[in-house]
DNA sequence: TAGATTGTTAATCGATTAACAATC
DNA sequence: TAGATTGTTAATCGATTAACAATC
């Protein structure tokens, strides 16, 4: 399966959870195209891919959908995070509650400075950075969230490797490669690194650009 | 150009200032590949495209290649941007002084929260989300940064509209669709309407479905 | 000159789209 | 039955890759 197509997929499982709210027992492929931005075609062919089969004429059962759905992405119960570096950003998403209706628990922040680790209003415990390594193994974290300053994102992503981290959401400007195979003790054979980028800035100059080529006609 | 492409040209233009800043005066194709994590092949065939010629043996010289790019992708001084919703996500980014460097220039937030708008240690006015059109027209703020809460963020985002906003980056769940066409008595023809959404929740639960992918082997 | 790198072309690959037979 | 929607195939499109002549 490839990466986009994951992207589609998840997308198609949170708009199926929110039609299903509204009441919708059943669905058809344009529904669902309509709602992610994609066409009707694209939705089929996903499916056919994944062998998953609706009615002929009466659509997509919506609950048996979801049922699929999770079950290809493996969705099961909720993933522990972690959040590396609680300034700003990091204190935000420490604080913001949104992520346990995807599955998502953050369980533990860490910093360098005391004054945030030692004093804080964090509805979850801000560890000392000294403590990285202990925590996330002992807690079995396979998720971080890296929102230090951008000079030691590349030491906190191989103390995060090496301790066990598999997956990481990187709010910093330093580009953190997952290394083609990676090799530790640990790890069995196989195992990945997933590294995904948020970068505001960026997305900032390309709104900006787009914006400049729409203007010329180029775009 | 495709909006692919933009976002390489984004990459490109901003590795070439760390490398010049390090004290490269010329790079091969295959320098500004690595850095960006793309084939030299592609490097080449995006500079044809763009009419940048290098030297055959002798690569690009680096300060014309940025400001070839800077000139391509419209770059000029530095935008004006508002941030709408002040609270814990859009108050980091209010208080982020890093945007500066990428050509934005937050001037502005908006909240309607009174306890945000009027007593804070915010480096730009908050102000009451009343004024939203009277100060955006006033500044003629063309980029918004939408932090409010799902629910009220499709209406910001027609009300940003009709001041002239153009170009959005969407923090929130709402899922906010540019109009194909766009018309208000102040829109020139051809004038398109951008929208970015950074999705962390998405991100998060992506991340996890690509790492049960690869476990699976399936990726 | 020999070696290195560009610029461009043609070949490959994969994703999207369109169309329609199957069938409820 | 007539109508609607799926599931799948083949056609189209565009992007990536590979290769190599041009040339500094």
């Amino acid at each position: 399966m490839h990466r986009d197509m994951i992207v589609r997929v998840t997308k198609y499982d949170r708009i199926l959870r929110k039609l299903k709210s509204i009441g919708l027992e059943r669905v058809f492929a344009n529904n669902i195209g309509d709602a992610v931005g994609v066409t009707a075609s694209v939705v089929r062919k996903d499916f056919s891919l994944l062998n998953i089969i609706g009615q002929k004429r009466g659509g997509y059962d919506i609950n048996k959908l979801i049922t699929s759905l999770d079950n290809i992405l493996g969705k099961d119960g909720s993933q522990k995070a972690a959040i590396v570096g609680c300034g700003r950003i990091g204190g935000a998403l420490l604080r913001y509650n949104g992520f346990e209706s995807d599955g998502i628990k953050i369980v533990a922040g860490f910093d360098s400075n005391t004054r945030i680790s030692e004093n804080s209003d964090s509805p979850v415990p801000i560890h000392a950075i000294e403590k990285l390594e202990e925590v996330i193994e002992r807690e079995q974290i396979k998720l971080a969230i890296i929102a230090v300053p951008d000079q030691t994102a590349p030491d906190i992503f191989t103390r995060l490797l090496n301790a066990g981290v598999r997956g990481f959401l990187n709010f910093t400007q330093a580009g953190l490669r997952a290394p083609k195979s990676f090799k530790d003790p640990g790890s069995k054979p196989g195992e990945h690194i997933v590294v995904h980028n948020v970068n505001i800035g960026l997305e900032l100059e390309q709104i900006v650009y787009e914006l400049n080529m729409a203007d010329k006609q180029l775009l």
